[in-house]
DNA sequence: GTATCTTGCGGGAGCGCTCCCACACGCTGT
DNA sequence: ACAGCGTGTGGGAGCGCTCCCGCAAGATAC
């Protein structure tokens, strides 16, 4: 394979000619560029990549963390998109993107992928709480972006989906319809993005007048099978809620089952409603009515907080150290209007909210 | 960050010593291999990943590439597991994962990802029938695997799902089960796998006796909406198939949503099966009767070809160059038996088929 | 006319490793 | 006694780039 040497050679100037034309940088006449250029695609040149790296400190490699077994990529069909425009992104802008999956199980993978020194930067996809990862970054001045948000968020880049006020714009939807005991499958505790869930959703409820007792409030881990025993919980409450907001599109679907299983008709006997708006949302039966996030808009936010931090001057604007992206509130099938109406005070709470709202989400019917 | 030359001055040794401890190289005394091991853990030393590589000229990075838009992962559930295996396996065997992408629209991407030197391999998940990458990386003798297959396999390393088989399994199901009419939904033509799922079920109809009309045999593109349009189809057809083989889950989803539409229960009044055992298939009303095939099978068997070609002494005894691995047929409810039993012939071929196979498959009857 | 600046280019010194060779030392064999 | 050998260690060259500095030649200023 051929180097910069040779190509010099070829074109009869020097290496650092080369250089200067490979890399764009000025002080080289308009003939010689352009003969430099003629060899390098006569010979298909491109420059090592690893002595570009030695001698410059930049490798052009982000590194995408992702902590298993949480953030299995098939485990959600958001995370497997995700990765897939964070990939398409990278590639882009010139950037080549490096897989890491970090078991929590043996946490020593950190020197392995950030100390040897050839990864510009991470996207640390980290569903958890636990963030023993995130503040030794900090404390060792890796750049980086974590995709959702820590506690102590303060000097950390942050991409988010608006969780909270997803699924607090689904509560008020549901108090809306009439419906008035409704009851969560929430998400693994430890993941960030179920807290935030069930916190928009208690809110919105509380918005319009509505409690949300514990035992309508149910653990799941993002699986169907979790939601289908979740679900079966619930329905043996007394009395049994009208409506259950179940925190992801899989474990929505495994809600629906269990519910049919107790002869339950959805909508008719029980709304249940989703989130991720995951192409199951429309197949199911019914199809679901649930919370739209663009996995794109989440990816490319990400690499490019992340390249701004690389690369100040390729930076465009400004960059807000804490992005939180808008979700949609999809209507489909899955709750129907409750035979008895919402009481008034209910409806001009909904309507009153929604007005008021920061981050505002659009309502939008997306029947197949 | 430390180098090198600060441990040996550290440990009062050179450069040279400190490599080899390091590189696990004989030579070493264990009084001095132990002080040098201590200082490194002490300082927390990674070697530098770029240097090593330059100087070394391996660089211990797999590239992963995968051709868009046919493989986006997000497509099918088993390409992301697939990625999954395939990272979580290089992990364990001392590699990083890179991941690109190819598009096909812009095929320039060859060079960035191959010539650049610095990836000691690849894996190419290369779903369609060209093969210009494939065939460039042969000439330039870059060691790499191919998942799936190609038409001109001499001397390329491959690892594929015995597709043919399982379709083949999965006609001689239905023949058994006494349906004579039966039709299919491929995959699109482009790809390898719709062409061996189509050639293995033709080849099973016709061992038992049966014949697929043209007018029987649909073009779908592996998503749920070519298949419900494809379905139906089908169902205008006269006489009606009385089941229909659909080239994946996510397919056999909208093909049962065809069926639904016009009023026909399955499997009732038609039968209809799948490939993949995604979720999907468990979860679908009625659950799949499918193929199921191992996503970590395949990508285990993919990387440690690769690494059998880049490390001859780690190699683990003989390795094949084109690998087919076993698929299983799994039974569940979108099938039932056909009122009308099979003829006798048709039993007789079944069984003494299924006795002669090559890649015997197992019948398991996974319900949840 | 000399002094200063600009433009275009070449050469050298690294970047932090690996790998080869040299060399000192202790051991065995004649 | 000395050659021959295996073992542990150090030093130098080089991997293919980037980046800094130096220098020639022409342009501009006084």
């Amino acid at each position: 394979m051929a180097t910069l040497e040779e190509i010099a050679r070829l074109a009869k100037v020097s290496r650092s000619t080369v250089s200067r034309v490979i890399n764009n940088k000025p002080r080289v006449s308009a003939n010689t560029r352009e003969r430099v250029w003629s060899i390098i695609h006569q010979t298909d040149f491109h420059p090592n990549v690893a002595a570009r790296t030695l001698a410059s400190r930049r490798s052009h490699i982000i590194g995408l963390v992702m902590i298993q077994p949480y953030n299995v990529v098939t485990s959600e069909p958001f995370s497997a998109e995700l990765v897939q425009h964070i990939a398409a992104t990278c590639e882009e802008t010139g950037y080549h993107l490096m897989l890491s999956l970090v078991s929590t199980s043996k946490p020593n993978t950190y020197g392995q992928i950030v100390r040897g020194g050839y990864l510009d930067g991470l996207i640390v996809y980290y569903a958890c709480t636990d963030d023993s990862f995130v503040s030794r970054l900090q404390r060792e001045k890796v750049p980086f972006v974590l995709i959702g948000h820590s506690p102590q968020a303060d000097g950390i880049f942050t991409a988010d989906m608006d969780n909270s006020t997803g699924a607090e714009a689904m509560a008020r939807h549901l108090a809306g319809l009439g419906y008035t005991r409704i009851a969560t499958v929430t998400g693994p505790a430890f993941a960030m993005s179920s807290r935030d869930r069930l916190e928009g959703f208690l809110k919105g409820l509380q918005a319009c007048g509505l409690e949300c007792p514990d035992r309508y409030i149910q653990e799941g881990d993002f699986t169907e099978g979790s939601a289908f025993l979740a679900m079966q919980h619930l329905l043996s409450q007394d009395p049994q809620p009208e409506a259950v907001f179940v925190a992801n599109d899989t474990m929505a679907v495994g809600a629906i089952r269990a519910a049919r299983m107790a002869h339950l008709r959805v909508p008719e006997d029980i709304a249940i409603t989703g989130f991720d708006d995951t192409p199951m949302a429309q197949i199911s039966e019914p199809p679901l009515t649930t919370v739209h996030q663009s996995s794109e808009l989440l990816g490319r936010k990400a690499v490019e907080m992340l390249i701004g931090q690389l690369e100040p001057d390729r930076r465009e604007g400004v960059v807000k150290q804490n992005v939180v992206l808008p979700v949609d509130l999809v209507v489909r099938e899955s709750c129907g209007a409750r035979l008895r109406l919402a009481s008034r005070e209910v409806k001009r709470s909904v309507k009153e909210v929604n007005q008021t709202e920061r981050n505002p989400f659009t309502y939008c019917s997306r029947t197949r």
